[in-house]
DNA sequence: TAGATTGTTAATCGATTAACAATC
DNA sequence: TAGATTGTTAATCGATTAACAATC
């Protein structure tokens, strides 16, 4: 094994960069489509309510230069992006617990444009294995260790209940999975060779709530003049 | 209107620091189902994967203080956290777009944890208006703004087509919400007295799908000696 | 008492913002 | 040419980490 680690840092990277990356790759996607040839980075900063020389910045990690006063050809910055991203290819993934969430996820349209493949769900619900679920077949959990070795999928999607999610985050492991898409609320414990990232939607509540308050306060302040 | 910002900052709060508060209570819930009186930072540091003094930091926040070589009263600390995050309190939510992802939000039993109740939903769909689903009554789209005015609802969880997501989030925002939880990648124009919360899942697949292959980039390395 | 733990202040690190030179 | 835009360097801001005093 080669010296350095994992952390993006160590490449220069900034995780904030990468969350935006999509964002941007959906724009010039759509300016694909109308046909534009340059894009700014002053538009591509409006759309997102950002400066454009954040847009500057992180494109920069794709290599691709601009041409001042035009920007950026719209072809070469679109598939680059999407080559920094690893989403030029198909990847293939497991779903793990396909109750209403991961129901959802069988049959989210969106993941295509990541190149995202959701080849097949696993659960314990005697009602839905061996059936299909958005033309995707379901097998009994029994069978994930297996079947990720086979077949060796590399990034498993977990939406199991929570109570389980260690456990069959552990088996995954144990079959060689590389990368888990945690959607449950647990704090999984896995070896450092294994990525796993958390989609944490009662964090966003949270700032949302903290927001909503605070802004509440604020009006309650303004309504009744100060003593 | 009074002159603070609505700005966390100016609170002197941190978003890294509300975004994982929602993970404690979890964990304080926990503690308080297992009758435990006290608990320490380090222990809660020891599940979150970080280290104590983060946590300490964070619930300062709360106005809790602890005890040396005791710790937080797990009662008291929870309840606190809970009023903090505006949690205490029901609070009552619409939904707009009752497909695949619709349908899973309605579902998800787990909102009830955060006090927040989907009260109605709303959509195009004639197959679904005037149905239950999940046993949340379905209103034609056009009824959204009428019933926010009516039930002066706060809040709207936004699930409906990237196309039609700012056009539905001018409505809300007309009829007087206050906070939208925008769950399309659609990046919303919106005035400054709303607050809106995007939950990015294609960000964190960026995040992990760049991880992976700088994951599978060194493992590469390793098995090919350098020349 | 000794030591685990809290709480705070200072140092470091990372990300954003400001300033500005380069260039088509 | 003039000016819009790129690309880079420096300054600021915010969050994490380190260090350490206080205390039960």
């Amino acid at each position: 094994m080669i010296g350095d680690k994992k952390k993006l840092t160590s490449k220069g990277l900034s995780v904030a960069t990468i969350r935006r990356l999509p964002s941007y790759l959906r724009i010039l996607r759509e300016l694909e489509a109308e046909h534009k040839e340059y894009v700014s980075t002053t538009y591509i900063g409006n759309i997102m309510g950002q400066d454009s020389v954040v847009v500057r910045k992180d494109l920069a990690v794709t290599g691709i230069v601009g041409i001042p006063k035009r920007g950026y050809k719209v072809s070469e910055l679109t598939s680059a992006v999407e080559r920094f991203l690893g989403w030029h290819n198909h990847s293939d993934a497991f779903i793990a617990g396909v109750g209403h969430l991961g129901r959802a996820l069988l049959g989210y349209k969106g993941f295509s444009d990541y190149n995202l493949r959701i080849i097949a769900g696993f659960d314990v619900n005697k009602d839905i294995i061996g059936k299909k679920i958005h033309g995707i077949q379901i097998f009994p959990l029994n069978e994930l260790k297996g079947l990720i070795e086979k077949l060796k999928v590399k990034m498993l999607i977990l939406a199991v209940p929570d109570a389980a999610a260690q456990e069959v985050a552990d088996i995954a492991i144990e079959a060689g999975i590389q990368g888990i898409w945690n959607f449950t609320p647990a704090k999984l414990k896995y070896p450092e060779h294994v990525i796993v990232q958390r989609e944490d939607m009662a964090a966003g509540l949270a700032v949302l709530s903290t927001k909503l308050e605070m802004q509440t306060l604020k009006d309650g302040l303004g309504a009744i003049p100060e003593e």
